[in-house]
DNA sequence: TTGAAAGCGGTACCAC
DNA sequence: GTGGTACCGCTTTCAA
């Protein structure tokens, strides 16, 4: 069988839209396409100075930019990784993405990154693509289920992949002590001398706000306090949910003197909240929020709130990634401890029984007799 | 010259981590490899009913994957879209991403985002790796110029580039009327009364902070106010360097009473700071932000601000790029306006001379004599 | 309707 | 040290 005359494979014209070729390159410099390839990827032991010179030159003047999809295809590997998120104005995944992205730079792998906006469908579909484009590892920075199915194929296919916070899928992940961060929070606001305490959580489905509801529950039961059913409500992680839910406990007959929020952005809205019903924070009611992002310690009051190391965990993730890929054995569980950042926005319980506060009241009516 | 005999060339057996092949679903469907991709890119009047099925069902058992990569390299397309911003922790971009997002999502486009984090460097090595990758289009969000060439050379090469904000670079642009916004926002305290205004600006590197501090200064002008040299300050539009600069202004001999701060993170730690001097806000101290984040309005006080459509600029920003894809001519320039959005940190200037603020007081000080 | 095979732009093995 | 070329996985003519 005979291959028919190739006419001039490599080097032929290149209408201007089209970027520009090794073939081109290696005709511009009058070598072959092998010495320009050792050259670009600096070969040990590879091409005579003189080529080498005549290489970069052309290279240079063509301006000329490897095809990454044609080397990754031989390669079968993409130097890339993919990362998907859950919320791109949730500041908690801006801390981990510099992690993240440090690590990758450093370690010569793109980065991908997804916003699913916290939808399943739109996270299915992202971890297709990734596949697709047949990035080398996927983090998988947070929430939402798009069917366990997905996730279950990244790990039979043995697709290098890491989970940080959540670890409802069998895949190595960074963990986070969730447990213990809500049972401090709640520690901290009983032993300020708070029984009446409300949770103002998360969606259910997150691995991370169950533990949260967990230490919570379990602090508060250690200390004999209850926890009526209307004073744990579950919104969505951002602010708007948080503003309304708040209103809603703070307008109840009986009104709790603390309350715990799943994360920072609920628990500034939750401050906005009391503000706007004429509440004092701390005076009147505590909040302690969960993530400390960055803006947490420019409120006013400063916010009181579970810090997470956001950086080194996206440092950790990334190089468990990378390690992954590289095959080298290690450790694949780095655990994180959410630790206690007293600022403002809590103190003692007020002294004074509460009177019940009418909903969008002006600040005259502090809901205090005294 | 001949082609030595291939040994089984696409149906070979897969070790277990590789990917599955369309010639894997070929041999299990018992079809050729152009009838699997037929069936699988949906060609019209394409396949058998019979043979469809088969294919289909092959497909499935295997949980195949087409690799884009392969794919792209093919058609010189990659239905990818990359976007670089400047700061992921800055929410300004988490608006302009979900439109961007949306609407590539919408038109098969997946989406690449990079995070330069102001470093002209990266952001010079993340246009390289876009542009290695072959993203079919690029969105530049925001700031950072790695030496104009980079950018020079999208335009030149014909790669589909649209800019957000800036317009240093003669690429079609989302365009922000910052200069308008600027004035606004001075005339806004100036009407209030305000004579004693100062800056808390960006980077004179963006063309955005450009125009935003023209706008101040042509209203200040317009009303014959004048702008001391010392009351202007930059900073790098997070949070942690406006502190710095707002506590500096707020404790010189002369203490403005009012300030224009270049985006809402630095308002809210201008903010911040003035409470920390125990100046309250707005009684002692007016203060506007820009771009209207979303915590912007669950701050206490609620950030006055000018407010931006983040959202649907980045729709128009993607949808620039993709009907520049398409080559369908268009309009290559969207308009945006900031719009004042009055809330509660702007107010009448104090009528009481005001007394020199020592640092870091507390609240005993209000600097006011009355 | 179906299959064979020529590339797409690189890499890396094999000769010389 | 240098060049020739098979091959990566897919799309898309071209023939049958």
């Amino acid at each position: 069988m005979r291959t028919g005359k190739r006419h001039s494979p490599r080097g032929r014209k290149r209408s201007p839209g089209e970027p520009v070729t090794i073939g081109e390159v290696a005709r511009r410099a009058g070598v072959s396409i092998a010495t320009v390839s050792r050259v670009l990827n600096n070969v040990p032991r590879g091409v005579g100075p003189v080529l080498r010179k005549r290489v970069l030159k052309a290279a240079r003047e063509l301006d000329y930019h490897p095809n990454a999809l044609a080397r990754s295809l031989h390669q079968k590997r993409t130097h890339t990784l993919g990362l998907l998120i859950t919320d791109i104005a949730n500041p908690y995944y801006a801390g981990i993405t510099r992690g993240i992205e440090d690590v990758s730079r450093r370690h010569g792998y793109a980065l991908f990154i997804c916003n699913t906006d916290r939808d399943p469908a739109t996270m299915a579909h992202y971890i297709e693509v990734l596949r697709e484009q047949r990035v080398d590892g996927i983090i998988i920075g947070g929430g939402g289920t798009p069917g366990r199915r997905h996730f279950q194929t990244l790990h039979d296919r043995g697709i290098p992949a890491v989970l940080i916070g959540r670890y409802d899928v069998p895949l190595p992940a960074v963990r986070i002590d969730n447990l213990k961060g809500g049972w401090e929070a709640a520690t901290h606001l009983i032993r300020l001398g708070h029984r009446r305490i409300a949770i103002l959580s998360g969606p259910m489905t997150s691995t991370s706000i169950q533990d949260r509801m967990r230490g919570y529950r379990r602090a508060l039961k250690e200390h004999g306090l209850s926890l009526p059913k209307d004073w744990v409500l579950h919104g969505d992680l951002r602010p708007a949910s948080a503003l309304q839910l708040a209103e809603r406990l703070l307008t109840a007959r009986r009104r709790p003197t603390a309350i715990l929020a799943a994360n920072d952005q609920m628990a500034i809205a939750t401050i906005r909240a009391a503000h706007q019903l004429g509440l004092r924070v701390p005076e009147d009611l505590s909040v302690v929020g969960f993530d400390n992002i960055e803006l947490a310690s420019y409120m006013s009051p400063a916010l009181t709130t579970m810090g997470l190391p956001l950086y080194r965990m996206g440092v950790a993730a990334a190089e468990t990634a990378i390690r992954l890929l590289a095959g080298t054995p290690g450790n694949e569980e780095a655990w994180f401890t959410p630790e206690l950042i007293v600022r403002e926005s809590t103190g003692p319980p007020p002294v004074v029984a509460d009177r019940t506060i009418q909903p969008r009241q002006g600040p005259g009516s502090k809901g205090r007799d005294a």
